[in-house]
DNA sequence: TTCCATAGTTCATATGTTGCGAACTATGGT
DNA sequence: ACCATAGTTCGCAACATATGAACTATGGAA
């Protein structure tokens, strides 16, 4: 009877800033980072039920996996779902400043979109 | 007669997190954005004497290439060699804080590997 | 205890991306 | 006209990613 593989996460000192920049350079992970960032411990469907997206379960596993194997995130079972936290407070301590970054550019890139939205919006209507 | 493609230069607004991420994650990249960041103009085969790396031409080209359509670095021909140089002002303005932050992350790793590797040969050596 | 529902993982595979040698374009000098 | 230097493009092999189908894992209900 075949068992699952045990979940791997890196120890602080094997993290890679190559790592953290691929893992974050695909939008979906980096919503799924950015919403665990605001609300610690959300699961999988969880993330699913929040964003508007409509991500097969398999590409979602497949998602955080890269998350949790870049360092970016901790996963642990609690009952029948998988609690997921950022490791932020360790990586900042690493890498000081780079998530913050990251972060931030993400959310003006969000902004803008939403400017530009709002302006073809507009223009539509006029 | 056939002509070679014109370079491709995203407009500032045509530049992604995502992207920029995705260009820095790879080793050999950051490696080239670091060391345009010091010596600006740098050419393809210049880097190459520069960092001890042996990598094929046609690779280093595809590399350049990543860097200039992620609108990292601006290159334009000057005589028989190709000239690049951040635009680093640029997406400073876009994305606050990005770059320096990644660069310094990629320094305090490469720091890091070297405290590794002299403590293993002061080992191998005691 | 057996069965079921929910949550997530794994596997196979189709599709996409990347690395690199060979052949090409481009430019300046001889 | 030819050559040298610098870089690009092409084609293909190797690697990576997305996803449906089948699986494991856990907790509760019958």
């Amino acid at each position: 009877m075949p068992v699952m593989r045990p979940l791997i996460h890196p120890s602080i000192e094997d993290i890679t800033v190559e790592g953290i920049l691929h893992a974050l350079s695909d939008p979906v992970r980096a919503a799924i980072y950015a919403e665990l960032a605001i609300s610690s411990g959300a699961t999988c469907s969880n993330f699913l039920k929040i964003s508007d997206r409509d991500i097969p379960k398999s590409t979602l596993s497949q998602h955080f996996r890269a998350l949790r194997e870049a360092g970016l995130i901790r996963s642990e079972r609690q009952g029948v779902e998988m609690r997921n936290t950022t490791r932020c407070a360790e990586i900042e301590q690493r890498f000081p400043g780079l998530l913050p970054a990251i972060m931030t550019a993400h959310q003006v890139q969000a902004a803008d979109r939403m400017r530009v939205a709002k302006r073809r919006q507009k223009a539509a209507a006029g």
